[in-house]
DNA sequence: TATATTTGAGACAAGATAGTCTTAAATATG
DNA sequence: CATATTTAAGACTATCTTGTCTCAAATATA
């Protein structure tokens, strides 16, 4: 798997934030029921997000999350960054340890060009990129496809 | 993390054998002692790629395995298919269940480009090619880079 | 101030992956 | 044939990921 759940996940609720306006708090609880993830676990995840400076919570009535800055300055390597690191960037192929390309392995060459499309890809995507592109086209982001981009004007 | 540690330790595996004339089965051991992979782990992946006919084995002494085609006729993603499967290069990048691109995700686009450059790497990479490079170079497939590619005549 | 709501923190459980060990079956060799 | 070697099969344990639950702290509102 390229990304853990967790880490889809975040995208998923980053995503869901970027595609409301960005002015009030929306409580977790929303978001997990529109998106159809577990409440508890999303909290979690959410919360990685917060520490990691991406979002700013509110506690209390009213409370919730937000994107601290705007969603076309958030790249999606951003939150791969915050929730699964940036092993999948920066690691070997074969799992071999601490390589610089001092001592590389044979699947360097190959390997490395396909992580740099893996990680430009990550880098030039924002989350304002998908939720307009998720606005215009009406895509899924949740599994039975009932999900409704509103609002529409952002 | 893109591979399981199966998967490579069963890419590893694969391109030992591969560096090694291929007329005589050579025993799991062996490899799991030049590897410095856990024995009975890779007797269990080797067992793996046995049952998916990419390789064949003979019991008792003398025995081991061996590749069951010529080297240049594996390509990696023979290997990464029998153990992890085809999800990584079919699966969605948001985890969502069967798109056939017909409902997409927001991410899709991207995604599936970036999904073809892994898929077309797996596919034109052969064991071979990794066993010459890796020859040619005396390149490292262990962690501490202590591997001798013998025979060079391959 | 009292209450309901919501995030924060962390314990806990379930499931998947990784790794170990035991026993059986096959087979080369003396 | 007897024995040592090696793969085959699968039980078992450990570790990591995923998911659930409980309680505390903050805060809007009546
Ligand atoms: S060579 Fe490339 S892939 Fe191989 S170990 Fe070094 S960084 Fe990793
Ligand atoms: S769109 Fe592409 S990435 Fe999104 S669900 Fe369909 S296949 Fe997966």
């Amino acid at each position: 798997m390229l990304l853990s759940k967790s880490c889809i996940y975040g995208m998923r609720g980053a995503l869901y934030l970027a595609s409301s306006s960005n002015s009030k708090y929306i409580s977790i609880k929303q978001i997990s029921n529109d998106l159809d993830i577990s409440p508890h676990f999303l909290t979690k995840i959410m919360q990685e997000l917060t520490k990691a400076g991406l979002l700013e919570s509110q506690k209390g009535p009213k409370g919730g999350v937000r994107l601290k800055k705007d969603g076309n300055e958030v790249a999606l390597v951003e939150i791969v960054a915050a929730i699964d690191g940036m092993d999948l960037l920066t690691e070997c192929a074969l799992g071999l340890p601490g390589c610089g390309t001092a001592k590389p392995c044979p699947l360097h060459e190959q390997w490395a060009d396909t992580r740099d499309e893996i990680r430009v890809m990550l880098e030039e995507t924002t989350l304002t990129d998908l939720a307009r592109k998720g606005k215009e086209g009406n895509l899924r982001i949740t599994a039975d496809g009932t999900f409704d981009w509103l609002p529409k004007d952002n």
